[in-house]
DNA sequence: TTGTATGCGTTATCAT
DNA sequence: ATGATAACGCATACAA
């Protein structure tokens, strides 16, 4: 258990230390740790003594640059503290782990630059694989100078167009029909709809879902995927002329939104459901705290994470050897309700 | 933008790949790519469309062999479905890259085996060095195998008798003596204290913190930092004969706990504030939506995340070159008062 | 059962 | 201004 005290560091052990130490050649030493050749139990005592001695571990770089690949994949998410994310990363690590991969969790806090100096980790071979679930469209060109060179598989969001890229993603069309058609049973006839940023498809699917499945009148707003603008998009409406126009209910684009429209009507003196219900979409654990408790549409984030990984795993393993086939899994998801919903009364003032 | 279409992979070029297409030298590719000696305007535009064309991206294994270091460092977390990890990991995260380092999240889950694993990570040498926020106290062996060896800094979390090794952590005894004055100027005089786990010095200070500034009658319970303790710990409390037994208010161990509290008294019928004052400690996200929302203790968690990495990145770039000082930050923590507490009425029921 | 020598892809050293 | 070659730490083909 040598380790050096008061702070200055000793270089770590080469294989040629252990070698040296033990009294024998880098062979048996490698060949002791990896198993893959017997080593007489002399030798190995020998060897076994000088690794702990020194406290050595095999460089990973070293190993690397013989196999070519390090077993370390990465997820890119665009915010760690949603919920919805985490949870994904969960079911992405959790798989990683079982398949002795380890993960890295990329965090581009929807900034391009920093996106995109992720991505080197795989240009440069740091990983072997990653998951894209960075809640945005990459660009073409970013897209394009992944795609058929590495394996990248993407999660949650998908692309139209793109054949040739594996992809697992909710139903979020089915998810819109869920909402719509919940706040149609309740009586509802006038709705508010907050979408989120319309180059995503997630949230142009949800939206058509809606509209497809809400008979009544459908008031239309589009802001971004959070709290921030679910709150503005709502106080905006209620401030208007025209107010809230006779709208009963809102379907928020994701959670955050519908968080912050929660906190719209309390500044607004509104009460939910009284005065307008409101729905969801994620399920993100600060749903099942809200007042009142959220009604959502649940996606299966742990799962979405778990599958994608199991692709992107299944990709690199059999990495150039055949031809990869393009998979595109489509998730069950679930309609929620809590207490946000009610049936519609009377039209809000 | 050479990339294959259908599916089958090609092998990413190397640097010879590259000199051969531009007709120069590896030296003269790596020179031209690193900068570190000048290049006529011919060559470097013959590489440079050499590179292009290839879509070259030197191997990082093999930097990393000839300087010995990756630059991407790890931060170890054991939820970051808890938004304080989340918190910390975003600070973290934003100054590694300001430094030019990547960041490699790794969710342990609390789990010892995932926990070794990822240790393995800075014993192969694949990161440079490492963050440990893994909410537990690490064997004195783990300690060991990696003190000296390897620049690691805790946050959080700290450790007694440990002299030689950094850490960040809030002022935990000081927020427990906010919690405790608070209940006290409310004029609570029974009180009772979900406490974490008994070996972690972040829940042993703020308990101490709390019965030193809290002048009446304490009930304490032990658990886990999360909310199906906390639902427990209460629900039983409530059940077993004397039931609250006069006490108006709870300190909980951190928020997860307090949101389970919030639970267990809607399940039994029990107001918050009127029936139980609530007290957390974090602040995370879902304190600012519970009804009602959470009167808790602010930990910085991003500063937190922030300053541990500032650190360790002090500490590697200063590696070998001097012994490295061992520091212990305090950050100071703030009573956020919502609506969680109030004055102290007649003991509930 | 063990050891020697080569190669992995890059940077650094030393020539030219 | 450029190039040949050693060196990094390991795995492995080949030799003994």
């Amino acid at each position: 258990m040598a380790h050096e005290r008061g702070g200055r560091r000793t270089q770590p052990a080469s294989i040629y230390d252990v070698a040296a130490l033990a009294g024998v050649s880098i062979t048996t030493v490698s060949h002791t740790l990896s198993g893959k050749r017997r080593v007489s139990p002399e030798s190995e005592a020998r060897v076994r003594r000088a690794v702990d001695q020194l406290g050595y571990v095999p460089a990973s770089f070293a190993r690397n640059l013989q196999s070519g690949s390090t077993h370390v994949v990465a997820l890119l998410v665009p915010d760690i503290r949603n919920d919805f994310y985490a949870l994904i990363a969960k079911g992405a690590e959790d798989l990683a782990h079982q398949s002795g991969y380890g993960l890295i969790l990329c965090n581009t806090s929807s900034d391009p630059v920093r996106e995109e100096s992720y991505l080197d980790l795989i240009r440069s071979r740091f990983i072997d694989g990653m998951v894209y679930a960075a809640g945005s469209h990459p660009t073409q060109l970013r897209l394009d100078s992944l795609r058929g060179r590495f394996p990248v598989v993407f999660a949650d969001e998908t692309f139209y167009g793109v054949s040739d890229v594996t992809s697992v993603t909710a139903d979020h069309y089915a998810g819109g029909v869920l909402a719509g058609r919940h706040l149609a049973e309740l009586g509802h006839t006038r709705a508010v709809m907050l979408t989120g940023p319309g180059n995503l498809v997630s949230s142009l699917e949800r939206s058509q879902g809606f509209e497809d499945a809400f008979p009544g009148r459908i008031v239309r707003r589009a802001g971004a995927f959070d709290a921030a603008s679910g709150r503005a998009l709502i106080a905006e409406l209620i401030a208007s002329p025209e107010g809230l126009d006779g709208a009963t209910a809102v379907f928020a684009g994701n959670d955050l939104m519908a968080l912050g429209v929660l906190t719209a009507l309390r500044e607004a003196g509104l009460r939910c459901p009284d005065d307008l219900s409101v729905v969801g979409f994620d399920d993100v654990r600060e749903a099942g705290y809200t007042d009142p408790r959220l009604t959502t549409v649940r996606q299966p984030a742990y799962e979405i994470g778990r599958q994608a990984m199991t692709h992107l795993i299944g990709e690199i393993s059999t990495h150039d050897r055949r031809p990869h086939v393009a998979q595109l899994d489509r998730l069950a998801v679930e309609l929620v309700v809590r207490g946000s919903t009610a049936e519609s009364a009377t039209a809000a003032r």
